[in-house]
DNA sequence: TTAAATTACGTGCATATGCACATAAATGGG
DNA sequence: CCCATTTATGTGCATATGCACGTAATTTAA
């Protein structure tokens, strides 16, 4: 399925350094290595969510919700995603039943919350999404894991205010 | 813009650790959190990238690219990207002059090159690329952001067997 | 109270992402 | 030389992502 068979045999000819090679070897890019190692992460956690049908954006937005109702903007504030993403991203997960509308206070809002029926298939959703960290922490090694979970952290945290600097 | 005007003021009942709070505290989810950061990381190269009219990830293929031809899956190797998502991906930059479709020993491959306009303005690119990537640095600390990379490519090297094992 | 500013949201557009499936070209046996 | 397999690629589908723009409800200011 994963057609992964790459890089088993050498090309014919050697990379030589020419100027004008084909892979120039771009320098180092930290927001490419991140979009790569999220595309991986991803795809494995995925493996594991696969049997309960969710991309692990789904599992997310589910993880995050509960029984008191959230406005959208504040889930998404709470998810630190984009509003309009959210807003289709939800659409797939009230279509199954396991998010409903929910009255709020203010007409212009919506308000969302986990069904019954919600929070029993998040809690199967989520014996899946823990084997994959735990599969994850068993491969990167749990110190690693750790440590790089600390400096994801960091990273949001410092990049927080240059979003909204101009502001 | 940015409505980052939230959490200004506390919920009517103060966030007791009940058990159907509206937010309950996801488990740390480190696939979460890169995606996370991700979007930002990718939002604050894109400030920078948005005069020159590219997204990170095309600039990302640019910057893969050279004069000499690459078959689609070979960058898509490369770029350790989906193929499929290449090829869609390729699309404008072909339209706007910057990749060019050369021939390939087999009748099967599409082969890609740099234009020679490509080559113009990826030079121009990737001056503000450089502008962000400095920026970031500035903003996240020279040696946090060579941590973060090391720990990037640690993760990037120690999660490629993963995907390919049961292969 | 009424008009202006603010707030909460939806939608169109252009991409990003990757899986399942389909196809044509090349290759390897027989 | 013909057929089964492998290889290189395209396409449909379902989401993810976020910007620009538009609208209705609410609040603020006059």
């Amino acid at each position: 399925m994963n057609t992964q068979a790459h890089s088993r045999t050498r090309r014919k000819s050697p990379p030589v350094a020419s100027k004008h090679d084909a892979g120039p070897a771009p320098l180092p890019c930290t927001g490419g290595r991140l979009r790569r190692l999220t595309r991986r992460m991803t795809s494995f956690y995925e493996q594991h969510l696969r049997v309960v049908g969710l991309k692990l954006s789904q599992y997310s937005v589910l993880a995050h919700l509960g029984r008191e109702a959230q406005t959208l903007t504040h889930l998404a504030d709470q998810l630190e995603m984009d509003r309009t993403t959210l807003t289709r991203g939800l659409q797939p997960l009230i279509e199954r039943g396991w998010v409903a509308e929910a009255p709020g206070s203010d007409a212009r809002q919506r308000c969302f919350v986990l069904t019954t029926q919600g929070e029993r298939f998040r809690t199967e959703a989520q014996r899946h999404w823990r084997d994959a960290q735990l599969a994850l922490e068993a491969h990167l090694g749990r110190d690693f894991t750790a440590n790089l979970q600390a400096q994801l952290d960091q990273a949001l945290d410092r990049l927080k205010p240059a979003l909204a600097e101009d502001n």
